[in-house]
DNA sequence: CTGCTGACTGGTA
DNA sequence: GTACCAGCCAGCA
């Protein structure tokens, strides 16, 4: 089943976040598979067993932290000490930064409609 | 802009 | 099938 091979590609996907850059959980779901699996990312995030995952630059949508196992405010000094300002639970020029995975920045931004039926899929 | 609430989804155990 | 979770978005104050 797809239990492991989802975590597989989550955690992949969060290794190949570059330093300096940070990525939402939408965006790791979204580069799993899963566009909507935000919060199953999370969950798997939490688990965080496997090494060299760095789950500090994965944080929330909008720029803010999310939480953190044990310590948000560790995840805060990590992002800050790879030169990620980090203004009381936002990210600096975040949209600038935020790493979608292999998806351009200079694309779209909510335009109209996102959640209505809007037939896609 | 910031803060909180509410309703929703997706995956794991 | 149920409960749990480190989210996401939209609306309101």
């Amino acid at each position: 089943m797809a239990a492991n091979d989802f975590r597989r590609r989550v955690l992949t996907a969060v290794s190949r976040i570059p330093a300096g850059r940070v990525a939402t959980y939408g965006d790791i779901a979204a580069a799993a598979g899963s566009p909507r699996a935000s919060r199953a990312v999370g969950n798997i995030m939490r688990e965080c067993r496997a090494p060299g995952v760095p789950c500090h630059r994965v944080i929330a949508a909008g720029g803010q932290l999310g939480g953190y196992g044990g310590s948000p405010q560790l995840k805060r000094e990590l992002l800050r000490a790879e030169g990620i300002p980090v203004i009381r639970n936002r990210i600096r020029e975040f949209t600038d930064r935020r790493w979608t995975g292999t998806r351009p920045k200079g694309s779209g931004r909510r335009s109209k409609a996102t959640r209505s039926g809007n037939g896609d899929v």
